[in-house]
DNA sequence: GAACCTATCTAATCATCGTCAAGATATCTT
DNA sequence: AAGATATCTTGACGATGATTAGATAGGTTC
């Protein structure tokens, strides 16, 4: 009753459209950015019909929550990875330059993850013990190499601090004003290094430097 | 032929209709926030038809670059008469506290500040010698107190570092996940300067803390 | 195996959006 | 007074997010 489609589109029920239309959608993003990204297209991409995916979600936003949570999701396994293949206090630097590299390889990603973190307020991160998130990733590798866990406060100020001095740069990386500077440093990576490492990256002594 | 309105609004030729457009878009911005900004609402908000904007802008891009960059100007005005009213070293934390205080106080507006540079892949900010702008403030401010000219590249990675963690904080500050925080310390103003002063808001001696 | 039920998808529609072409009107110039 | 020019309106187009009503498929029950 339909003309030629690969087997698993083909049929009437999907199978499981929520999970085609986020990986449509993060196919669009990637391939047009992300003011391509309207619901009608990602229902097209899926092969579906644009009041479909209102089955699986409530609205657009709630798509793009989805799609959102995602990023997060990839952002703290890179940082995973990117921690355990350093070694010392330079891990803290490549937590930092991974989140950056992240924010540049999927630049249309991470907008989305900020928008919908605005929307309501708040990011997708626990300050829970013993999480797996990428913010107690950071808190925790400060703690490893000498940070006071009884120091609460600063601890958690530096980790904030960090965490904004690392989206601040991610978002700003790629700005045409610091070309000049990239080129002097020898690439992207090393200026990304050395802002980092002029950031707040490790607690500070009370009075102290 | 028309019926009564203000004695501005009831010309057919509006006189500044330019300048109209972008105060009826800050009006809304601050009214609706960002979402609510049709090109069609800001004309309705002017008294004018849908159209009436494409003689003053090639298209809504355009206008919302020029409302960002009265943006620009008037945080460069409130960062210059906060540094004016501190003293010292506090100079510089006076500057990073009143650029998160523009963000806060004009969520929306800083927004669409960003959203155009982004698109643009640059600040409006020069990078010149002797100028206004807020980044060279910053440095100059660094320069007033101790820093040394000479060591540009240190320089200016420190100013970069700088605005990097400031933008950083300005996006995060917000967010209820440091409401907490906020309470401890007393108030978001002394979050954020405490925050800032975890960042590397002066340049790092060479090999030094 | 047939009838039914529910989840899932389509078709049709609506208000709104950004943009453009054509025409109307006001101001300026001479 | 007359023509030229800048400015605004009207009306239209395609696309968007969203809602409604109706069609279809899959699983369940008798």
């Amino acid at each position: 009753m339909r003309e030629a489609q690969s087997a698993a589109a083909r049929r009437y029920h999907h199978g499981d459209l929520r999970r085609a239309l986020v990986d449509a959608a993060r196919r669009l993003l990637e391939a047009e950015g992300p003011s391509a990204l309207s619901l009608r297209a990602v229902a097209r991409e899926a092969g579906v019909s644009p009041a479909a995916p209102y089955h699986h979600f409530k609205d657009k936003a709630e798509l793009l929550d989805a799609v959102a949570q995602e990023g997060w999701d990839i952002l703290q396994v890179q940082m995973k990875a990117a921690k355990q293949q350093a070694e010392g206090l330079e891990q803290l630097t490549a937590l930092g330059v991974a989140y950056v590299a992240f924010a540049r390889d999927n630049p249309a990603l991470y907008r989305v993850m900020y928008d919908a973190a605005r929307d309501r307020e708040a990011l997708p991160m626990d300050v829970k013990e013993s999480d797996d998130s990428a913010y107690c990733m950071v808190r925790d590798t400060m703690i490893e190499h000498g940070a006071d866990p009884r120091a609460e406060k600063d601890l958690e100020l530096a980790t904030i601090a960090a965490w904004c001095g690392a989206h601040g740069l991610a978002e700003m990386t790629g700005f045409k004003q610091f070309d000049h500077m990239k080129d002097q440093l020898g690439g992207e990576q090393a200026f990304v290094e050395q802002v980092l490492n002029h950031m707040g990256l490790f607690p500070r002594r009370p009075g102290g430097c």
